[in-house]
DNA sequence: CATGAATGAGCCTTCATTCAT
DNA sequence: AATGAATGAAGGCTCATTCAT
């Protein structure tokens, strides 16, 4: 998704002006505001009316296109998700040895949990406060485990087991969250020694 | 720590009457009623005076104990990893063959981020926004990280890498919080059988 | 008036297709929508996107045609009230016994006052909030006050104080809200025996 | 009621200081705010931020208090009705010949109605925009029409019928009103023959 | 004439925190 | 040490109205 592969700041930048427009614009242009923010100050910290500003309009738009704020994170995490998704499917097209690749998308993961960080924070609060949330967290993770044997398809592999999968996923976000978070310094961590255990275990899954 | 062996629903047992006591036993008591509120209601979502009357004290005297909110959810975290640690040391210590033992801490661990589900999704979304809880749990992470060559030692195991160790929590932390906030059947996965992966991790770890 | 003598719950029928038409078409579509929420969900709970809509039109078609909600409000009493006038007026010409008569007169009003509850309602409160709404409503009660001695006139009859008849209209239109809001049931009243009471009434002034 | 017999207008006077004060005195303060207000301004015209301030309170303060806007008009209307129940009461044991007694009841109840007159208009509203308005207002009314015959007995006069009271307290209600809202000007009658007409009205239900 | 996206003042309500008792 | 009434900033949301197209 475009929109979300810049401005995680939510600053409104000179090109952002025409009012008016179509509303998907208008739209698209409150999400892309509000990822910046959520992300910035997390969902609490984050108020509907800002929001609004942030995007170049004043509070009563927002609430022409989302019902409340609950419902603009959810849009935001489904135009994240996708971006994710397109950025991976991106990365896995370019080809490559399995080496190359497996480094590629664990670089790529990385550098989107660095981005998205705050938003991640708020997304695992709300998963567990807001049913709805949680319903479209779920089904991300359904999607993402089932493309994994498809991916083992594709690439002449014998298949693996679902639950290994979920804890290679599990492993993964986890590491790659506090990869974004710099908690490896935090601990003593050596970045490139994690990064490259976490290669080898994207090998592993495939091999 | 006793106060949070119970009360993880934060309802008020007769025992909690006394009013008047020790300041300590009354900050105690006050913990552990914001334990129980945050747990289900979460940081966001627990008004403060609820917590001094779910205690059986008034507003004012929750912040004759606590100077703000914040500092009350760091001690409800303290009060609580310190009795998971309790919990895992009280496993550890009781002996067994290494696969009794791993899965017993695995069973326990499990348990606890069960029972506390909410307050570690709360947590969560803390540790990115509030640079002293951030603070508090790094710190926390920093010392079980550095208790596990501990413990190979003390099994005469050859030692692992610290990133490798790392790895390994972010993976435990993650699969038990799933298992907790029973994602696994969402996904359409075995309990069993990702209990049983995490035992053949835990051990491979000390082996 | 033909305009409210169908539509009291302001929903759109497929006659009410044509767009782009004769203004005078657009206003009173716009005034009889109008007529039904005002008269469903009161003056405050009616708000002017819906009226513009229900009619088939846009908001700003809206604000082309009335300067405000109040001045809708004031075209919707002014149809509502020549539309009552006109059923009386119907009925007075019909002839019969005074007895005949006042009956029919009584029936057709207390009809009136039900359909109109919500309108009235809202009237009522206006009258007291809005200049604009009093006068017009005082106009109306001049109007009807001034018919009074016409009809006794007309019937041959002797004349009687402005200010007997001025509490009769009171009484009637107080009575017949009563009877509209189904208030007598609440009160453990008799419908049958409230309305012979009030065409006594009517035969009395008439006396 | 005391708080109800001055007030109208909502303005705060010096004596209305104390603050931390007994809650059932905020309360009051709160209520009599709100009346004159009310009365004022119409229940829209009111915020409730506002009655709190008029009262000496700050925001907070009101909903410690009521639990919306809906719960304090509901507590006005019913401190307003029993000031009216006490002081026709009072009227009534003042004793006198029927004639006096009918007159000064009629005075005080005129003078009620226009010293109330916002806050009837907003009432007539809200009974048809509210059910738990609507509830308390008819409550009243069959209160006040169980009285009558009670009246009537201690007078030492024989029965009417139910609903001939009815149509009574509906004609008093309305004229009334109209005297409080200076109506009767309006429709170019005379102040005086009306309420005579009221006086003889009353003393027609007591004979 | 009509559209409908956009506006923004303002309302209701919550809740962390203070402070007089 | 405890009380609990009071505070007030701040946030979510609505809706009458405007205006560029």
């Amino acid at each position: 998704m475009k929109m979300l592969s810049m401005n995680t700041r939510g600053k409104k930048t000179e090109a952002d002006r025409p009012r008016r427009g179509a509303p998907a614009q208008t739209r698209e242009r409150l999400v892309s505001a509000a990822a910046g923010l959520f992300n910035q100050t997390g969902f609490h910290g984050t108020d509907s009316n800002r929001i609004a500003k942030e995007a170049g309009y004043s509070t009563g738009t927002f609430y022409k296109h989302f019902q409340d704020k609950r419902e603009i994170f959810l849009a935001v995490y489904d135009a994240w998700v996708t971006s994710e998704w397109e950025a991976i499917a991106a990365e896995l097209s370019l080809g490559g040895t399995p080496q190359e690749l497996a480094r590629r998308v664990v670089e790529r993961s990385i550098e989107f949990h660095a981005r998205w960080r705050g938003l991640r924070a708020s997304l695992m609060e709300l998963v567990f406060t807001d049913p709805e949330v949680r319903r479209s967290y779920r089904r991300q993770r359904r999607r993402q485990l089932d493309l994994i044997p498809q991916l083992r398809q594709r690439f002449g592999l014998p298949p693996g087991t679902r639950e290994e999968d979920a804890i290679h996923l599990f492993t993964a976000e986890r590491t790659y969250d506090a990869i974004g978070q710099k908690e490896l310094e935090a601990l003593g961590l050596d970045h490139d020694t994690v990064v490259e255990a976490m290669v080898q275990r994207v090998l592993a899954m495939l091999a």
